[in-house]
RNA sequence: GGCCCCGUAGCUCAGCUGGAUAGAGCAACGGUUUCCUAAACCGUAGGUCGCAGGUUCAAAUCCUGCCGGGGUCGCCA
């Protein structure tokens, strides 16, 4: 039930009638036109622009096709009226019933109300957080890590077949740091005297249960390996336990991936996937050996020319061909992703979205080369760049230093704010829009904040319901009860404008989805909280507006039909957001 | 220097893939509580949508060129 789309198709059925009455050219090609609700109430419930859209391929005044277009639309038993305006604007203005149903239709599809079948259960990767399994995840990882979730929630919601995956970096130098690092932390747990960490190697204190972990598993028995020996074994054990406490992370801010996916496991177990899929592209013609121009700009002295295996991405719009090998023979991070992508096509996936932090931004034109390289098109990747977080406390910038030991985690952040104030401020932004994330701010229980704002608006309206059972005798508040009350006393402006808000919420999910953009959802409850908000307020000077009318059965039970839709679409927002719609705030 | 993101009210930001008179919060000023949660609400004031061209019935939105801020730029991951 999208009442957009419905106005959109009624406005195309009639555009086909007049190509068939000979009212507009029978060869007409109907390009996009929007039926959307107008900015300026007076301008009806729906405005719709084809006349104007159209008017040039068919060679008439745009007001001519509108006034033939109302006289279609306005037939319909629910409009009351259609009015040609502007330069040819279609304002339809709807009857009171059209609301009354909405609100039923609300009632009956529950929590699915809005959701769509845009995606049609088409499969649909995204791929997110992807931190170095080398320590616990910090606040900058936070942001992406919740968008990509709130995306992929959105994207259920939407009716695409989502899977949610994570690629674990386990296969390069920066593992073997860490090996090295726990080593260290092992021999320390043996009771030797380690001394300063030295440079180069992973100093946290979370590598001290690692070394103690590894001394009860392993006794001394490690001590007296050679390196090559031990680190192996260090390695994949240290890898396992970064990766248990970036899963701990990420639950506490309710995150989980269906599929870890292991860069390492791409050339291991006698296998080479990453050869397999550079064939791919040999066969293409998209492999060469060959050695790069010095950037322009790049005033590095050490520059020399060097052999190397290139992609050819300058052939998708990459600015210049990309190495897949380095001048040891070893594959370049660049080529194991060319690998892992080219296995998510091969499991089935159409849809590929990334979810990459502003310092990936360059990565973005080669990885969307090889996408489209190996799917021959076939495939679309979105690259979602969420841009950096800056830490503020109660206003003043808050620095962050590894080295200094100051920086913050993910775990911390949650720990002191809560999960639903993190969720909803880094939601609260445009992805790629940098952030200003304030502790003082976030704590705040007040309507500066946005997620309360919106939680209290959801325990408002359960409060009112409780309220309602408690004081009316014999009221029924059950949608099911609630569906058959008499909606017609449901005519004061701010009952509609609720309402109105309600009948965005599809087009509101479609337009989100399609975009990939979470934090329109986000500011959408924002407003419905307020437009909630303010039809409470106006009961306290206005006392037959409000909500309970404890001597009158009929009105009460309209209005808490309509209490019971606004809840219910507050909750599936905050559903898609991963933010608790509570029903009570104390 | 190349590429990417950002530039909208004093501040922080929306603006629904081109629609009609550009919105919200904060800050400022003035109001609302014997009443379903004041964790709320109402009002006033505040704009050359960075600048200049272009595209068209229509541009904050699309294109080009500048200006300013940030990010990034061969084998790291």
């Amino acid at each position: 039930m999208n009442l957009f789309a419905d106005v959109a198709a009624r406005v195309t059925t009639a555009l086909e009638a007049l190509k068939s009455d000979g009212g507009l050219p029978a060869d007409l090609a109907f390009p996009a036109f929007d039926a959307e609700p107008p900015r300026d109430a007076t301008h009806g419930d729906v405005a719709v622009n084809a006349a104007m859209v159209l008017a040039k391929s068919a060679k008439m005044k745009p007001r001519d096709i509108a006034e033939a277009l109302k006289a279609k639309l306005e037939a319909a038993p629910d409009v009351a009226k259609v009015e040609v305006a502007g330069p040819g604007f279609l304002n339809i203005t709807f009857k009171n019933n059209v609301w009354q149903d909405l609100i039923r239709t609300i009632l009956r599809e529950g929590s699915a109300y809005g959701a769509s079948s845009l995606g049609q259960a088409g499969k649909l990767n995204v791929e997110y957080v992807s931190a170095n399994p080398t320590g616990p995840m910090h606040v900058g990882h936070c942001r992406g890590a919740v968008f990509g979730d709130a995306l992929a929630n959105l994207l259920v919601f939407a009716g695409y077949d989502v899977t949610r995956e994570y690629y674990i970096n386990d296969a390069g130098g920066q593992v073997n740091v860490l090996a090295r690092s726990a080593f260290l932390r092992y021999r320390e747990a043996l009771g030797e005297d380690i001394g300063a960490i030295p440079e180069g190697l992973y100093p946290g204190e979370y590598l001290k249960p690692v070394g103690a972990a590894l001394a009860a598993e392993h006794g001394h028995a490690l001590i007296n390996m050679p390196e090559e020996r031990w680190l192996p074994i260090v390695r994949s054990f240290a890898i396992a336990k970064m990766l248990e406490m970036i899963k701990d992370d990420l639950a506490a801010l309710n995150i989980t991936h269906e599929v870890f996916f292991s860069e390492a496991s791409l050339t291991s177990g006698g296998q080479d996937k990453v050869k397999a899929a550079i064939d791919v592209l040999r066969q293409k013609g998209l492999i060469y050996e060959g050695t790069l121009e010095k950037p322009k700009g790049h005033d590095d002295d050490e520059w020399e020319d060097r052999v190397q295996t290139l992609f050819k991405s300058t052939a998708f719009g990459d600015d210049e061909d990309r190495a897949l090998q380095k001048s040891d023979g070893s594959y370049t991070y660049f080529a194991g992703d060319v690998a892992y992508h080219y296995d998510k096509l091969q499991r089935g996936f159409r849809h590929l979205i990334n979810v990459f932090g502003a310092d990936h931004v360059g990565y973005i034109p080669r990885m969307k080369a090889a996408v489209a390289a190996l799917s021959d098109g076939n495939a679309d990747l979105d690259i979602k760049v969420v841009n950096l977080v800056r830490l503020f406390k109660a206003g003043e910038p808050y620095k962050m230093s590894k080295r200094a030991g100051t920086f913050v985690t993910l775990r911390e952040v949650v720990d002191e704010v809560g999960r639903d104030p993190v969720r909803y401020m880094m939601l609260y932004r445009k992805n790629q829009e940098t952030l200003d994330f304030d502790f003082a701010k976030v704590t705040e229980q007040s309507k500066d904040n946005p997620v309360f704002y919106v939680q209290y608006a959801h325990a408002r309206s359960a409060s009112v319901l409780r309220n309602a059972a408690a004081q009316v005798p014999g009221l029924n508040v059950s949608p099911e009860a609630l569906e058959k009350a008499d909606l017609s006393i449901l005519s004061d402006s701010g009952e509609i404008d609720l309402v109105k808000r309600l009948a965005g919420f599809p087009k509101l999910i479609e337009g989100a989805a399609t975009a990939h953009e979470p934090h329109r959802i986000a500011f959408y409850l924002y407003d419905l909280a307020s437009a909630l908000h303010t039809q409470w307020t106006r009961g306290n000077d206005s006392p037959h507006l409000r909500f309970i009318q404890s001597n009158d059965g009929v009105a009460t039970s309209a209005r808490l039909a309509l209490i019971y839709a606004t809840k219910t679409v507050i909750k599936s927002g905050l559903e898609i957001l991963g933010v608790e719609a509570p029903d009570a705030m104390r």
